[in-house]
DNA sequence: TTTGAACTACCTACTAGTAGGTAGGCGTTT
DNA sequence: AAACGCCTACCTACTAGTAGGTAGTTCAAA
């Protein structure tokens, strides 16, 4: 495999695990197989390798949004799949979103990195709101009146639900926090089933 | 004052501000005037500060969740205080809860700390879970069924719109997601006004 | 009422280890 | 020959934590 991806995939995992202080080129040096002084080839100082991280979290997680929103038919579906995503992302409890994990030790990020971050949360809300205008109009979740309140009501629970469950190394607590959200979606229909 | 909470109170300031691994003890020092080697004269390694911090903390919101319940009338009125308590802890966008702020560390923090930890998330939703059964009794709640489920829900609601506005540095992003929760609460009603 | 032991709260000076980062060399590919 | 990708060897700055010492307080016995 390609040095510099082996390099973004062992420090997202990291950064997931611990945040993106808890771990140092001599970790990532170990655990990649190659001298800390080369990964300064790839990533000359730290911030250029947390910058490569989000950018690649980022673009990744809106395909996937874009995915979500083509392959189902209404908003309670997408809902399902976005809540998923997040679940999904937990790995057991133990790993954070990348965008969460960045939130939290945030004082020690360059202004680009937060800049990104920003992007992040900007794109995810845009994408929830459209999600809920659906919602408004298909009916297919119940109790939506303002969209864009919803979307960033929705993003920091799904933000929520993960810290709380990794606090506990729980995913049950993920599901507890964010059962409330799914008892408020329509069931699907069973169509040609 | 004393040197001890002097500690505690610079110390709590630093983590919510950039989490417990992101101070040591030789910024503690200059912060309170003494010599580093001292304060491991209070606290003889890091893990006891990270303990009395969280003991305290939690006593100290667990103290001011008691005055809520002892304050106010109905539910609304007490979902209201804790939400004031949560944006009250941002300090406009600076700042995170401490609880917050040590779930995105945890992989750094001792077993007591985590046990703590634990405690503080579990005595929230139990709160919580007394205040939504008292909604679903009065009806100040627009749509509660399921108390323990709000409850979960609501934590992480506020603990990921805390993430979210302080990531941005902007208190209108914990606004804005916490919005949707204010809207499902009945207006106080003004008597004797 | 003074002596002396013990304690509190701090100090200087130090350790071992780790952090991010740099200079410059070496083989391989283009 | 020039760029690439990696290396060894090193640097400075900082980390948590320790060893050992010292003023000032408390308290009890002589």
């Amino acid at each position: 495999m390609d040095t510099r991806t082996a390099l973004l995939d062992s420090a997202e995992a990291a950064a997931r695990q611990s945040g993106f202080d808890a771990f140092s080129y001599a970790d990532l040096s170990r655990a990649v197989g190659i001298r800390k002084a080369s990964i300064h080839y790839h990533f000359p100082v730290k911030a250029d390798l947390a910058l490569s991280l989000i950018e690649r979290y980022t673009a990744r997680v809106l395909d996937q949004l874009t995915a979500i929103e083509a392959g189902h038919r209404d908003a309670a579906d997408m809902l399902h799949a976005y809540r998923r995503l997040y679940r999904d992302a937990l790995a057991g409890g133990t790993r954070l979103c990348l965008c969460v994990a960045l939130s939290a030790g945030r004082n020690s990020l360059s202004d680009p990195v937060l800049t990104q971050l920003d992007a992040f949360h900007t794109s995810s809300i845009a994408w929830l709101t459209r999600v809920y205008e659906r919602a408004v109009e298909d009916g297919t979740v119940f109790g939506v009146f303002a969209p864009e309140t919803e979307a960033a009501a929705t993003l920091a629970l799904m933000e929520g639900a993960q810290l709380v469950a990794r606090a506990a190394e729980s995913v049950s607590r993920f599901d507890q926090a964010t059962a409330a959200l799914g008892a408020r979606l329509v069931p699907a229909e069973m169509d040609q089933a």
